[in-house]
Order: structure tokens, then sequence, then C-alpha cells
DNA sequence: TTGAAAGCGCTAACAG
DNA sequence: CTGTTAGCGCTTTCAA
């Protein structure tokens, strides 16, 4: 019989852990009564209420744990789902992240997050990582390489469906970024118009041009002016990439006066926007207008923000576990609604 | 010899994962010699060049990824670091689970991050499940009942770290609340006496008092009074929990005048301050300071924010690793000193 | 009602 | 240089 657990507090060696093995001849029955006992299909098996206490309260008293691995390695589905995201340390990501952990676990699944760091290379590293942990599904967002993932997923046999950022091989879904900047355009074009009886264009400021959402959020901005009649010279968009100083210096190089309505692609960038108005317009405030495709709860107290697109992230992670519980063989891309929030 | 994966793409029942078996018949060797070539023993196995690259191109192609479970089953350390954290909607702890990833990575460790939504029985099982998952080391985020758990992974004879709230049965790293709060504190009093010309003492809100942290911070706001003279009535102190919304009705039950110098804790605090101060007086700008124990880039923008404190994520985590790489016997309690930001 | 035994995929001796 | 083999802890028939 092994030494129990609590005898010896690992001063450094490990006192292996408890197994089934253990409380079967700590008790005097067999692994599997154990084993039954413990993962709930002992009903079925109709081990006698006492042996089953018995098991139990041992169980209990030597702290035993089962052993994922060798209980995941005799079954077949893990269930086990997993997620890379690019980024916790913000907002959206954060709400994405904490939410998927919660439905996960509410749909009987054990959620494994892991974070890429924007980092095609880890993501791919990550996606693998994952496979390995024998995931039952993986859920790609923000992958800068979504269909590589999906193909890795695909020779695994493992489901796979990207979350923000869509691919085209396998389910999609993403917020309608079309849908909210080209409503977050209009609605910053009709108060520049009414406040400070503006007719041109807006400056478009932020993201990267390469990325997917920021090309649909230009797209709609885009869309807007065309059907607001408001002619839009390409260097009224500055997809300046996301660091706060990108927004900075973005301004600094700007041929022109700022213009008074501002549409901010991401809170990332507006910091970088009013830090810059703050250095070289200190007397902006109410001389302009602007609106930020993201939300920020201090960033809607700053006067001028006239509205901030919020994505749907419980809407999207709904529409996620919808699919996940009922697979279809076509690859859809799926277009959430963003919330909009005037401030 | 199995289907290969490629050949049929799950229509449904999962086509099996591709084995060191599979790779072994594939090519015509063992699966030991797969298994070292693939693991990287195999230099001291002395495999030759030649059907190492072989073994290696098959598993490329194959798409094989390696079992953990399996794997970890026959092992006795999994490397497996795993950290319960109270939330990631949120950028202190967005934070520290983004950076404790990364270092967990640069220590050759995969890490295993699980949020548990401030509710402690979500907190327990959560540890449990990762000493299911043969975590090799557990570290314990701003648990809320930090001992429960030190307990549980000494009985399973796991080493277990406290992060952001003490505990008394393990080694336990957090902030220097005490030391950030006395410096704000004292900054924001010489501020309101410089710029203001008051002289009384500042309105201490937000936090939970029962919480560790929090009173911590009191303390150090205590202290700063008493030292620079200042009488400190009890009701200057008013810990009306974290919501914004419970910051703002505290200010309405606030039976005098809102003094001129405010020490708010927490961002999230701040956000139900400024509400109620743009909703009730709004000709406050210039007219008080406040400072806040937290960060948040646009937060630094508010005028009559004097000072911010962040805590030193990277200084906590760079300990903790220290730690895990260098254990001792000796519980101890490591105060990290905040970052001081002034506004 | 219960136990024995096979085997999940992998690693690590040990034998060639 | 390479292959055989014995488990890791658990689940799951199949027998008793």
């Amino acid at each position: 019989m092994r030494p129990s657990p609590q005898a010896h507090q690992r001063p450094d060696a490990a006192p292996k852990r408890t197994t089934i093995y253990d409380l079967a001849t700590l008790i005097g029955t067999s692994p599997s009564a154990v084993s039954a006992v413990l993962n709930g299909t002992w009903k079925k098996r109709r081990i006698s209420e006492a042996l089953a206490t018995r098991i139990k309260d041992m169980a209990q008293a030597q702290g035993y744990a089962l052993n994922v691995q060798a209980s995941l390695l005799r079954k077949e589905r893990s269930h086990i789902i997993g997620m890379i995201v690019p980024k916790y340390d913000n907002r959206y990501f954060g709400a994405i992240a904490e939410r998927f952990e919660a439905m996960a676990r509410a749909h009987g699944l054990f959620p494994v997050i892991t974070c890429t760091q924007r980092d095609p290379d880890l993501e791919w590293e990550a996606a693998r990582a994952l496979l390995s942990y024998q995931v039952d599904c993986l859920i790609a967002t923000g992958a800068t390489n979504p269909d590589r993932i999906s193909d890795l997923c695909a020779s695994a046999g493992v489901r796979v469906l990207n979350l923000d950022l869509p691919g085209s091989k396998a389910t999609s879904i993403t917020s309608d970024n079309h849908a909210g900047a080209y409503r977050l355009a209009q609605h910053i074009i009709h108060r520049v118009r009414a406040d400070l009886d503006y007719q041109g264009p807006l400056l478009f400021i932020g993201g990267r041009a390469s990325d997917h959402n920021t090309a649909e959020r230009i797209r709609g901005f885009e869309d807007a002016h065309r059907d607001m009649g408001i002619d839009l010279p390409a260097h009224y968009i500055v997809p300046c990439d996301y660091e706060p100083e990108r927004a900075e210096q973005a301004l600094d190089a700007l041929n022109m006066p700022v213009p008074p309505g501002l549409f901010v692609n991401s809170t990332i960038s507006l910091e970088g926007v009013v830090r810059w108005l703050n250095k070289n317009m200190p007397d902006h405030s109410g001389r302009l207008r602007f609106g930020c495709f993201d939300y920020d709860a201090f960033a809607a107290l700053l006067p001028d923000n006239v509205a901030m697109v919020e994505q749907d992230v419980d809407g999207m992670l709904k529409r996620l576990f919808e699919i996940i519980e009922s697979p279809s063989d076509t690859h859809q891309h799926i277009r959430v609604p963003c919330l909009f929030k005037i401030t």
C-alpha cells in the first residue's frame, strides 16, 4: 500500500497523488467499483448505497482528485473547449474570455483559453498545444491567419470556429463592422452639421488597413459619406495602426487642419487623439465632435464624444454556442449587430 | 492501417487522431523511435538523422499532434502551471493573466488560467479542476479564501502561491497597498493645500472594508493624515464597495458637503464619482482635486485628477517566478511597491 | 451486486 | 542505432 499523501507533505519529492487503487485497497474493494462510484455511473452498475458512501467518504478523507489525463485517455470526447485570443489586456477580449468561460461551463465543457499576443507563430503553436490537450472544439478569436488554424484542426478532425475575425474555412462570427461604422459615421455627421454647421467629411483615424474589421469599418464610413452626399477625399482616411502614439504621430503629420468631426477606430487610438488634442488644441472643447468604434466607460465621459459603438460580446457568444450545439457543414459568416451608445 | 485523417473530414464521427503507432507503421519503424524523435530525446538515443527527418516529415504530413493526456500520464511532472483569477474583464487582472501566460511559457511551463467570477465556490471548484489536470503549481490570484485552497493543494502535494491577496498558508505576493495609499493621500493633501488652500481631511471612497487590500489602503490613508497632523473623523472613510452605482449612492447619502480632496479606491468607483460630480456639481472643475488607487488611461486625462497609483504587475510576476524557481519552505508575504503616476 | 482484465497513447528502461 | 515491453490511472465490457 502506498503511503497516504497526508503522511509526507512534499518536502521535496511529491507524495504520489491518491488513486482509485489506493482507495480500493484502503476499503477492500475493487478499482472499478471506486471508479464507478466516483464518476457517477454507479446507479446503472447497481452498487450498494453502503459501498458508495464508504467510497465517497474515503475519497473525501484522502483528498482524492481525479487524474484527468488518465480519464480522458480512456474516453473518446474530452469535453474540453479551447479558445485562442490575442490579448486579455483589453476590455473587449477580456469580456470575451470571461463570458466564454462562463458559458462553456454552463454547457458542461471545460474551457481552456490561451493568449497569443497577436503573434501569428504563437497563434499556431497555441492551436497545436490545444489540439494536444484533445480539445473537442477550438475557437480562433481574432486570429491573424484563421484558415491556417482551420486546416490544422481539419487534419486533426477537430471542430473549429472563428470569432471576431472571419476565415473562409470555418464558420465565422464577427461584429457587423460595416453597419456599426455606417451608423456611427452618420451620427457624427448629423452632429457636426447640427452643432457646428460643418458640412465636410469626417476624419477616420486608427486601426490597420490590412485588418479585415478595419476594412469593413472604412467601407461603412465611406458608404455613410456617399449616402449623405459628402465628398470624401482619400487623405481623410488614416488607418495609422493601434498604438496611441501612432494616432498622435498621424495627427502631427496631417497635411490639413484637423476636421471638426472625428471617427476614431478603437479606444486605443482615441487615447492618442485626446492626448494630441489636449496638447495641440487646448481650446478644442466644444469645437469638435467625435465618436469611437469601441467602448470605454471613462471615454464615454469625455466632452464632445457623441457616440460609442460597443461590440455585442454576449450576442456573439450566444450565437457561437448555438452553432457548437447544432453543427452544420456549411461555413457561414454570421455578423452580429453592434450596440450603439449615444453619450 | 488506420484511414488517414485527411481521408474523411469528420462528417460526424471523429477520424481518430494520428498516433505514434500510425506513424510507425506508415514508415515501418517502431513507436518508441517515433516517440523519441518527436519529443526531442532522440539525440541521446542516437537515432539516425535519416530516420529522424523521415519521422518528422511524416508527422508534419499527417498533422500529428501529441496526445498530452497520454504523455503526462507517463511522466511525473506535468509542467502545467495553473492560475485562478477573479475577473478578466478588468485592466489589472487582464494584465496579470496576459503577462503570466507569457512568463510561464518563457519558463517552459504550460499556463492554464481559469476565471472564477469572484465566486468562492467556483474558486474552489476551479482549484480542484486544475489539480485534476495535474498542475505542478497553482497560483491563487485575488482568492477570497486562499487558505482553503492552500490546504487543498497541500493534500495533493502541489505547490501553491497567493497573488494579490495574501493568505497565511502559502507565500503571498501583493502590492504594497499601505505605502501606495500613504503616498497617494499625501500627494492629494499637498495639492489641496497648495491649489485650494484646504487644510481638512480627504474623503476616502470605494472598495470593501472587509477586503484585505482596502483595509491596508485605509491604514495608509489614515497614517498619512496622522503624519501631516490632520484630524480624520470616521465618516470621511466610505468603503462603499466596488460598483460605480455604489459610489454615487454613497455620495448622495453623505451627511456633509463633498470635501475638495478625494481619495478614490479603484477606477470602478471613480467612474461613479465622476458621474455623480457631473450630475450634482456641474461647476466642480478646478474646485477639487482627486487621486485614484488604480490606473486607467482615460481617467488619467480627467481634469483635477492629480495622481493615479498603478500596481506593478510585471514586478509582482517577476517575484512570483523567482519564487517558483527557488522554492523555500517558509511562507513569506512579499509586498511589491506600486507605481505612482502624477497626472 | 461486484471484480478482473483489457487497453487508451505515450515514455523509458532494457534488449538487441 | 533500433525495437520490445511494461506500465502511468482510468473506464468499460464481460464474467461471476
